[in-house]
DNA sequence: ACAAAAGTGTTAAAGCTACACCCATGA
DNA sequence: TCATGGGTGTAGCTTTAACACTTTTGT
């Protein structure tokens, strides 16, 4: 372009909301702030984007920072934008959730602004710094939508799951009881579930077929439908 | 809080995919840039968002300095900020849209940005400016989506409408055929639709009923499902 | 042997799809 | 009287919901 670049500061922040599933319990990762606004709260993890750095970017940057994982489904949800949620100034925030696979071993290492990090089941929660109460519920919502188009499920589940872990999954994002009987079927008949020559182990009563996502036959099966892309719907 | 107040400039815009629904076509409205970046393209309406302004309410206002409607079904869909999407520094924009019954009589004013304001076919739009384009089908995504959990059809139709502008707006934004009997069926299958002692004026065959949305009825149907608030979710 | 979870089918109801003709009206 | 869209029912199929017992395994 012709003209001369306006140099803007950024105002801008993301908060992720991270999913992630434990002894049947849908859980987020909150970090415990050190420093004021809000010293001691709990808060969602976030930060302020960087200049140079695009939105997304900024996202997984942050949560590589504290879970040293990448390449993970992360989608943004909503943009908050009230004049005052912010104490320090007017600061806008665009939220992501993420879905991790807990890995009890993993070590979170909190990052600037935070003490420790920490799983809190998501029935749970005490209230939260900022206005980040509000985001969790709208992304919580989100997910519970888009649960039922997307195969999100398997991104929380170890990478070979029993269907009762599965079906206990659904539950907790969903909130409800669900049949087994049918529960089985239904999934068993989307033809995108691999049954594996192996079982459950070291468990005190009878061992589980095992099972994992085959994320080929899933694209082939659902290409195109509606013409929608189904990694960016 | 004790500490002192940091003041950020704003570097965030709002961006509008405003929809309306004529002559059996869904459409857009777009302005025609008078300056430069982006001089005599077509764009989305939008503009920065000011200092002591929430972004709903700038979106809001957004919507009627062009149009001069308020209160208006307006639902943010997503925030698009690659480093580069502007010319003139790092701006981020949320994007909105909004669903409006299109008036033939109705003034559209511009703006400052603008020379003139038109509604465009979705199935026919050129390339738009800076990554509006983009903007565009991702809102339109979104709003197909929402049309099959929500029944946002009738803030695009005249108050009093026949099932056939209904089934057309549907095909129209699902971009597919549908069976007439069917969709008759289903529609008043779920008991929001007022039929009324009208019938359609100046038409040179059988006048079709009038029929129109209850939204009460509408809510007490639908309230609680999933313990979703009908209106947010 | 018992405790714990795995695994398995059937039936009824509801919902969806496909499909074609007569009717009312104004020109 | 003709052209145009308005308005209507049925049958087959698919999907969903409800429901309870036997099997396997480790302790």
């Amino acid at each position: 372009m012709e003209e001369k670049l306006v140099k803007f500061e950024s105002a801008f922040s993301i908060d992720c909301v991270i999913f992630g599933f434990e002894a049947g319990e849908l859980k987020i990762l909150l970090i415990e702030r050190k420093d004021n606004p809000f010293k001691d709260w709990l808060a969602l993890p976030g930060d302020l984007v960087k200049n140079h750095e695009g939105i997304e970017e900024s996202a997984e940057r942050i949560l590589y920072e504290l879970t040293g994982l990448r390449d993970l489904h992360m989608e943004q949800f909503h943009t908050f934008g009230d004049v005052n949620r912010h104490p320090r100034g007017r600061i806008i925030t665009v939220a992501y959730y993420a879905l991790i696979r807990i890995d009890g071993q993993r070590e979170l290492k909190p990052g600037n602004f935070a003490k420790k990090a920490l799983w809190h089941s998501v029935n749970d929660l005490p209230k939260l710094a900022y206005d980040h109460t509000e985001i969790f519920k709208t992304g919580f919502t989100k997910l519970r939508r888009r649960l039922s188009y997307q195969p999100i499920a398997y991104e929380l589940l170890p990478e070979k799951f029993t269907l009762t872990q599965l079906q206990q999954l659904y539950e907790a994002i969903l909130n409800k009881k669900l049949d087994k009987r049918n529960f089985r079927k239904k999934m068993l008949s989307y033809g995108f579930l691999k049954e594996l020559d192996e079982k459950q182990k070291n468990v005190s009563f009878r061992a589980a077929k095992l099972y994992k996502f085959d994320r080929r036959k899933y694209s082939k099966i659902f290409q195109n439908e509606l013409g929608v892309d189904i990694d960016n719907p």
